[in-house]
RNA sequence: GCAGAGAUGGCAGAGUGGUCGAAUGCGCACGACUCGAAAUCGUGUUACGUAGGAAUACGUACGGAGGUUCGAAUCCUCUUCUCUGCGCCA
């Protein structure tokens, strides 16, 4: 949500703004907004005034009530009865323009980075750096459960007849990898100065329509029957509505912390989950850093953010690539996006592994995420990014470290985590 | 899960229908005293919205939602959380 001071005073920025995220037809939203903005301010100052007027006149009455005046009580208390009739109107209308109002600046994006390349959708995503040589081995390499099921990884058709489709067992050395690359990811961050975090995995309705749209929660969110509770689908959920209406303390910032949990996602309506594997699943591990800060700082820490991804997956050997999300990409709330990909040797080309956002203030405007400073309450800056979400890290892991002879290489950093072991081979 | 008590400003804590945005204390800011400090004294110190250049004025908010009333921190209903006791449990 942007600041409606900014469509007050440069309404051309604004429009301009969503002319550049091909959303056109919403440019009729800015105009409403200015309107439902002039009458919601004109049916306050008629509603305080009459507030003020019943304020004295029920002072009044009670002054009259003392002196046993009851008559001349009774008079006023029917001017405040009419007063109230017209308060209730008045409320009404303020309601229901208020929440035009709201839904109308919802709607309106975030206004984007000058760097955002304009572009419709995510065919026009931009390359941006490239580090690790891409690699394809002389020998062909297998779909990523081929590699799993061969080195007696993983096993979906048990997954299947127990949680059907979109979930899966990992086993032995490879569900010990998964475990591994979190555990390492972890301190990785920890060495970065973040503060690690276990948050709950489950949250209210009122945080979850805090942190999306009402069509997103219904296309992603488990809801637990019979509770207010709803399975998180990132832990960015639970660790934004962690500081929902608070200010936090200025001294604090920037807030630096990156949380472990698992994911739920009913991945409603995409065909992704339809294929073999676990590229697209309902059930994933990630670990995910988020950063709240002051508005003069977001920029820098967004540069930082996503090359901290890049320096994780560079020191697990394997290449990444960055690409940045063109304007028509990019969701509403994000002042800017960069995708990390991995690169695929099976398909020649990189495949999506994590996304860093700088949303700017949008995200804290809306959840009424604010801190005190010099000049009054300031609404801060948040930015959230994948660290690793194994699962879908392990097609690009074993399709980079698998070896002529079907072994799969463990890189250097994360022995330690898998008790020495250099490689895993398969059984038999 | 059951029963009881509670939720008020940065903190502690009064207030049970009308000059209550809220006593008092602590904290904090500024000033006086002092060579300087402590102590002391004085002044100030909630947030949000609207109008205004500003001083300020008006409105709203006493966990949250709704209700009763001319008028609600105060009465009623629902709800969330906290504490105490019992029960259950990794």
């Amino acid at each position: 949500m942007i600041d409606i001071n900014l469509i007050r005073n440069d309404l051309e920025a604004v429009k301009e703004n969503i002319r550049k995220k091909f959303q056109d037809r919403k440019l009729s939203l800015v105009d409403e907004v200015i309107e439902l903005d002039k009458k919601k301010r004109a049916l306050q100052s008629e509603g305080d005034s009459l507030r003020a007027q019943r304020n004295a006149l029920s002072r009044q009455i009670g002054e009259l009530m003392k002196q046993k005046k009851t008559e001349e009580a009774n008079a006023v208390k029917a001017t405040v009865t009419a007063n109230n009739a017209r308060l209730e109107v008045i409320g009404k209308e303020q309601e229901e323009i208020e929440t035009q109002l709201k839904k109308d600046m919802m709607s309106i994006p975030n206004i984007i980075a000058p760097e955002v390349p304009i572009g419709k959708d995510d065919s026009e995503n931009v390359e941006r750096e490239r580090f690790l040589e891409p690699k394809v081995p002389a020998f062909e390499v297998p779909y990523h459960t081929d590699i799993l099921e061969r080195l007696s990884g993983i096993d979906i058709d048990s997954a299947r007849r127990t949680s059907g489709q979109g979930f899966y067992y990992l086993t032995g050395d490879i569900a010990r990898l998964h475990s591994a690359v979190l555990a390492y990811a972890r301190d990785f961050m920890i060495g970065k100065g973040f503060t690690y975090c276990i948050p709950p995995f489950m949250i209210r309705s009122e945080v979850v329509s805090g942190v999306m749209s009402f069509e997103e929660m219904d296309g992603m969110m488990y809801k637990i029957e019979g509770e207010d509770l709803y399975l998180i689908g990132t832990s960015e959920h639970s660790m934004i509505g962690r500081f929902m209406n608070t200010i936090v303390d200025e001294k604090s910032l920037p807030l630096t912390l990156t949380s472990y949990s698992p994911c739920f996602r009913k991945e409603k309506g995409s065909h992704g989950i339809e294929e073999r594997g676990i590229y697209r699943i309902h059930q994933f591990e990630k670990q995910e850093m988020i950063v709240i800060c002051k508005p003069e700082e977001s920029r820098d820490w967004f540069e930082k953010l996503y090359h901290y991804t890049v320096e994780l997956f560079v020191s697990m050997e394997i290449p990444v690539r960055t690409l940045e999300c063109c304007s028509g990409d990019l969701a509403d709330l994000k002042y800017r996006s960069i995708d990390v990909e991995a690169w695929s040797p099976r398909q020649k080309k990189y495949f999506e592994v994590g996304s860093c956002s700088n949303l700017t203030d949008a995200q804290a405007r809306r959840l009424g995420i604010r801190y005190k400073s010099e000049k009054g309450n300031v609404f801060a800056h948040t930015l959230n990014n994948t660290v690793v979400a194994p699962p879908r890290m392990l097609i690009a892991f074993v399709e980079n470290h698998l070896r002529e002879d079907g072994s799969v290489y463990i890189p250097e950093v994360l022995r330690p985590y898998m008790g020495g072991i250099s490689e895993i081979r398969p059984k038999k």
